[in-house]
DNA sequence: TATGATAATGGACAGCTTGTTCGGGACTTT
DNA sequence: AAAGTCCCGAACAAGCTGTCCATTATCATA
């Protein structure tokens, strides 16, 4: 009896798994069909089939690898002060710079390449983290706990594909410091209630 | 020659868009094949093809009548102070409004029922409407206006999700104060710096 | 290295969806 | 009532899906 995963196995995993990485970043998810999956992995039909139930399965085993990879890279490095519970956006660091290591995989899920599947799980898993670091107590009870979870997702997916469209060259520092800034302080602290700056030249110095 | 359209094919327009609507609600669009559509809708297959190019088309028109049927809301009713600088989150009002009245084109629309078209096509709208009403000049350039204005979009975004799927007795403008608040003021307005309540006892009033 | 176990292959299958093409029939406009 | 539109139903080739099978290639281990 093996005691070890078969090599060949192993193999056209792999295969399929890279496949389709390198399909949804060309044609986005939806547009896949098993086809063209087999077809790019080099991999017969019935192979596929007695490995994964479907295109849906694949991804999900892929996502889930990626979501362990996370978690190994939040446990092993804390980074300074870990956990706690004034920092209600604990996560949005370790997640930036993950996303900058796993860029194509990132990629794939953010901005409707990934489909529905991967929209709805990867808001689920956010969600999760962000609701183990925000306060149980929120300042009055105006606003739902559930509300401000979910907008911090909203808005952290926002900022990632932001990124990636349209500044991948910025740092995974920089990015997580905007987003922290507009995130904890918001909107207002941007405006000018200082009008001084009306006519200044207009030089702006930012390409876009 | 035909001087106003045809009463039957506005009808099977009209039997189609229904379809869709229905259709979307209860299995999402990408799960929908043209055969359910008209099946839906009890329209030949050769119709449909004689009206639309595909589901896609479909559901752009659909879209696209929704959206003009906004602009006429906003032009029409400015309610009080309109337009203005002043107001970063001036589109938020009406929009929400906008939603409560036609609520179920917007369920279909937000949280992943709606696919990839509508996503993109609704974050473009969106996108536009919010970077008009921003200020050009933000405090310093450490963040870009780009960036502010996919941020804004991706909360509203989630925001109209969360109140659809976790509280729809809440008003418009309910949801509108909380969405304002947390992105106006941010995150950070919300955290006790006032420790006081830590032991107040656990009588959570909201049931969820 | 021999051998039994396991995986991959190619092919064939029915069932479904797609987009297109007809002619006959039903409805609307004038 | 006549002429102009529209709808229907049926049929079509093409493609994808999931599932079988017998055959061949590769593997783990004694």
């Amino acid at each position: 009896m093996p005691r070890e995963i078969d090599r060949r196995a192993a193999r056209t995993r792999k295969a399929l798994h890279e496949a389709l990485l390198a399909l949804m970043l060309r044609k986005g998810y939806e547009a896949l069909s098993v086809q063209d999956i087999i077809d790019e992995a080099d991999v017969g039909r019935s192979t596929f089939y007695a490995h994964y139930t479907g295109k849906e399965d694949l991804l999900r085993s892929g996502f889930q690898m990626l979501r362990e990879e996370l978690k190994e890279a939040q446990s092993v490095a804390p980074a300074g002060a870990e956990a706690s519970h004034d920092d209600p956006l604990g996560f949005s660091t370790a997640m930036f710079e993950h996303a900058a290591r796993y860029t194509d995989h990132y990629r794939t899920m953010i901005g409707g390449r990934g489909g529905a599947v991967t929209e709805n799980e990867i808001r689920l898993a956010l969600s999760e983290m962000v609701r183990q670091e925000l306060p149980p107590t929120l300042h009055g009870d105006a606003i739902p706990r559930d509300f401000v979870v979910q907008f911090i997702v909203g808005a952290f997916l926002t900022t990632l594909n932001w990124w990636f469209e349209r500044k991948p060259k910025l740092s995974p520092s920089q990015v997580d410091a905007m987003f922290r800034r507009l995130a904890l302080e918001g909107l207002s602290h941007l405006m000018g209630d200082e009008r001084r700056q009306v006519d200044l030249p207009a030089a702006s110095r930012d390409t876009d």
